[in-house]
DNA sequence: CCGGTAAACAAAACCGATTTATCATTCTTT
DNA sequence: AAAGAATGATAAATCGGTTTTGTTTACCGG
């Protein structure tokens, strides 16, 4: 109880050199005496120093962090297993770089407040548009920031995604070659994750577009497919697939996400209706708990944090590195849900 | 660029007033005149004064972030889903307070380093034992501690965990209630997710002395069952149920972890072995990928993480409340993957 | 009219490090 | 031997807030 805490000045006054001494003993160990550097650490490690990180951050004007704002409530976030592969991908690349991770949730519901008092050194935000009152924010603290899955066509953000128009394509080009066309489409609520509305340019206007060209491909266009749109937990697919089937009865689902996607699975293993297809969408790592009995469009979220960690560490060191647009790719991945007709 | 950022001087330089009536405006407005906070809050707003979080935390002594130490590689750690679902109840904890959640990985592969340099008020462990060193660490840097599934029998740190013994004893006798005799435990490895020996009060004894007690009650002993340890991943499941099989054919496979109970439920499902049993431990919250079809005993990993977050933030604004050590409930949850003999 | 008190604000200390500018020495160099 | 350079160390400034201590000025009761 009656232990201070160690500071630089007790060490300093302990081996009577001056703080500046003690400071360069530890960082910069060439610009005092051997003489001195030993009898400083030494004293230090016999008084148990440990330099305060905090202090020495706000010296240095760092933070040694990298912030992952959370779009919604920290429970809802988290719950999302998308997301969470993205911050495994986060997390892994700051691990590699000395930097630790802070999940910013929103403060008193405002993510505004949350960027005001969050004490990293930049910002990854996930679906989530960034208005013009976030990016004020950002600019007068001199935060930089990368978007995953948002602001492709802004040139003042960067962002990582993938190319939702051709992975789009791609899952609904793989159930029209198997045959199906009676086919259900289940998508995103608005945008992905917020509660932003659906905008030209928004990952659910460029899946539609997808589908809309492999369509084309079999003489059929958006209106020959029934649309839902769906919340991204099983339990709202639940409630899809219910609705979907009380009216007809589709070969295929075809999801905007692997959530709904099991949501209907169930449903449909629950009738009895192992002939009814279902294709997701998201993937997910090997390492989880597995789903690889869906199949499913895998884009990879863990390389979407990857990669814009590393960004966002770019931008940190260098000052001034370019807005850029970076994409990561996506494949098929077959599972058992997909037959043929 | 030419954009320096606003300080509390720019504001005070410009209203003519103090620093101090400044800080007083925003922060305890009643001890200025009414007319000296409007003008200064006015110029404020004017300049777009953003206070910088650093220097206020560095300047209170305080972080506004709880720290959450990952126990292994960063990928690791959060690719475990109970560890994951800890993070989540951690984060809503943190969120309701307005408290930031830090995810500190190993720094240079060493838990103490990290621990050093982390600015946090305080930390979570998980499955770790805290050892000497890191005490001192702990205790010079004033930082509280409270550790989930580790250090129940420690008069020194609060902890959060479960009945391991108990639901053990569940988790058994369920089995054996279903006239299951020939049965495969598959173990943690050492200690439960780091790379500490077993030692006597550890996550496996205890769990181990749990099993003991329900094979007491059919009278028979652990050396009754085939014991294998393994790690807690859906890919060493795999290899522990495929070494079992190799020697003999168990009616019931008792994991001690829902990842390698998945592992054996896959390849028994693969062989077509459907009459063989398989029981898991941990469970995983609804909202998330469902495994419901599999037979296990829950411990909620998010209730842990909110009872530790909570007890944690506790500490810091107490200052001394005294040592904790809390469990939380575990249950039964019955899926496919139990059947009777 | 005077001592006491409260109100309103300013000056300066502080948090604990890093870093710049400065000052002695000692060592080269011509 | 004098000028210049390198070495070793320190005082003081800095980062941007909060908080303690001081200083005015105005007001009050006796």
């Amino acid at each position: 109880m009656g232990t201070k805490r160690v500071t630089i000045q007790d060490i300093a006054r302990k081996t009577g050199y001056s703080k500046t001494a003690v400071s360069f003993a530890f960082n910069c160990p060439s610009r005092i005496s051997e003489a001195a550097v030993e009898k400083i650490l030494s004293a230090a490690k016999e008084l148990d120093y440990i330099p305060d990180p905090m202090a020495r951050n706000f010296s240095l004007g760092k933070h040694m962090a990298l912030g992952f704002l959370l779009p919604q409530k920290a429970g809802t976030s988290l719950g999302n297993p998308y997301i969470h592969s993205v911050i495994k991908g986060i997390a892994a690349e700051c691990q590699s770089k000395g930097y630790m991770l802070t999940l910013i949730p929103p403060l008193h519901s405002s993510v505004q407040e949350a960027v005001k008092n969050a004490t990293v050194d930049g910002i990854i935000t996930i679906g989530i548009e960034i208005d013009r009152s976030l990016r004020g924010i950002l600019r007068r603290r001199g935060m930089p920031i990368v978007a995953i899955d948002g602001s492709e066509d802004d040139e003042a953000i960067s962002s990582v995604s993938i190319d939702d128009e051709g992975a789009a394509e791609m899952q609904m080009l793989k159930v029209l070659e198997r045959g199906h066309r009676k086919i259900a489409v289940i998508t995103l609520p608005g945008d992905a994750y917020s509660s932003s509305s659906a905008k030209p340019g928004s990952t659910l206007e460029k899946r539609k577009a997808g589908y809309a060209k492999a369509l084309k491909q079999y003489s059929m266009t958006l209106s020959d497919v029934t649309l839902l749109s769906s919340d991204t937990t099983i339990m709202a697919g639940r409630k899809a697939a219910e609705s979907i089937l009380s009216s007809f009865t589709p070969t295929c689902f075809v999801s905007m996400s692997d959530a709904v996607a099991m949501g209907i699975q169930e449903v449909l293993s629950e009738r009895k209706m192992d002939d009814v297809s279902v294709i997701g969408f998201d993937g997910i790592e090997e390492e989880e708990y597995r789903t690889q009995y869906l199949t499913t469009i895998v884009q990879s979220g863990s390389e979407k944090g990857r990669v814009s960690a590393q960004m966002l560490l770019a931008m940190i060191e260098d000052r001034q590195s370019p807005v850029m647009h970076r994409t990561v790719e996506y494949s098929f991945q077959e599972g058992r849900t997909l037959g043929w007709i």
